[in-house]
DNA sequence: GGTGCTATGTTGACATAAGCAACATGAATC
DNA sequence: GATTCATGTTGCTTATGTCAACATAGCACC
């Protein structure tokens, strides 16, 4: 019986990867503890991943296409919310995707990955502002400002009473503007 | 003659740190680098840090400090310009102090020296709007935000005119609002 | 002026991890 | 059936965090 060939081991080192990243955060993800998980020996992980950044960027990918998803079910307002209610659904994925521990030069799927979401939140905007470019910079800024900021625990509140008090107090203009 | 004893072995840490944080980012921080470049032995470090992230909240205390004094200088809207131009300018620094690696828990002088910037923000909008904290917290979340998606690239442009731009495109409501 | 306390550094050790090189296995292809 | 190639394994080197035991020196106190 092959117990030598996983079979599946790309998969499983993310799963258990995944799980680790969950439960324990960033730090206590490492190529060697995942190949523990997984019953293979320490080396195995580098057939799949060139290193540790690559694991971390695959985790990052699988966390984008989960937000991509998310935002697909939400729209208008309810988009930004929907991003706030997974940054904070998902704390670790969402400090790995945008924690600047993965340089996006390298990892140009995470980019394709990580700016589609933007197209759809910039989606929202078109026809609806003129400038809907600087529009949906300025929402996605918003809503993933706020995202980080209550993950850090910079503010007393985290639930989504609140989440929807911060969106609602802002406007986005409908025109070139003049700062004031 | 008394090399043994350095004399101010915590500032020279810092300092070392401080400047190899700026030139190679977060994870090249290490206690022992720290010591090497003071000109000590590995586990010196150990009589003024904790452990390392002691070290790094150390680091990112002086962070707030530093961004303390820059919004200090502004008022208004060019407080949050003055915001993202800090993170800009020192972006290590500032992803050290927001990336979710330091339990603020832990290290209640830096959630001190973090809530009293977003005082600052907050005394900003008193007197202005009706319900400044939530206005306030608002327009961290915008400049926090922003700051954060153009230090990891999710924008084409980073220039000043850009940021005037996003941040100009928003407008704060002035009382409670019902969501649209 | 000697004695001991305390802060500060040092040496040595251990565990964990990343990553390289050399080798083993087994499945697919000819 | 032999070969080739992807996939795992073993073993090694280097770097780091962190603990424990020891060294040094400044300082207080008598």
């Amino acid at each position: 019986m092959s117990t030598y060939h996983h079979g599946d081991l790309r998969a499983a080192l993310l799963r258990a990867a995944g799980k680790r990243l969950e439960k324990q955060g960033i730090a206590a993800l490492s190529l060697r503890g995942a190949a523990r998980r997984a019953g293979v020996s320490h080396n195995a992980p580098y057939r799949h991943f060139a290193d540790r950044e690559a694991l971390l960027a695959a985790l990052a990918a699988e966390g984008f296409h989960l937000l991509g998803q998310e935002l697909d079910k939400a729209s208008g307002r309810e988009m930004g919310e929907a991003y706030v209610r997974f940054a904070l659904q998902h704390p670790q994925r969402f400090r790995l995707m945008f924690g600047g521990r993965i340089a996006l030069d390298k990892h140009p799927q995470l980019r394709a990955a990580a700016s589609s979401a933007f197209d759809q939140l910039q989606a929202a905007f078109s026809g609806y502002v003129l400038d809907a470019r600087t529009a949906a910079a300025a929402a996605w800024s918003l809503v993933h400002g706020l995202s980080h900021l209550i993950l850090d625990g910079h503010f007393e509140q985290r639930d989504e009473e609140f989440v929807k008090r911060v969106l609602g107090a802002v406007r986005f203009a409908v025109g070139p503007q003049r700062s004031a």
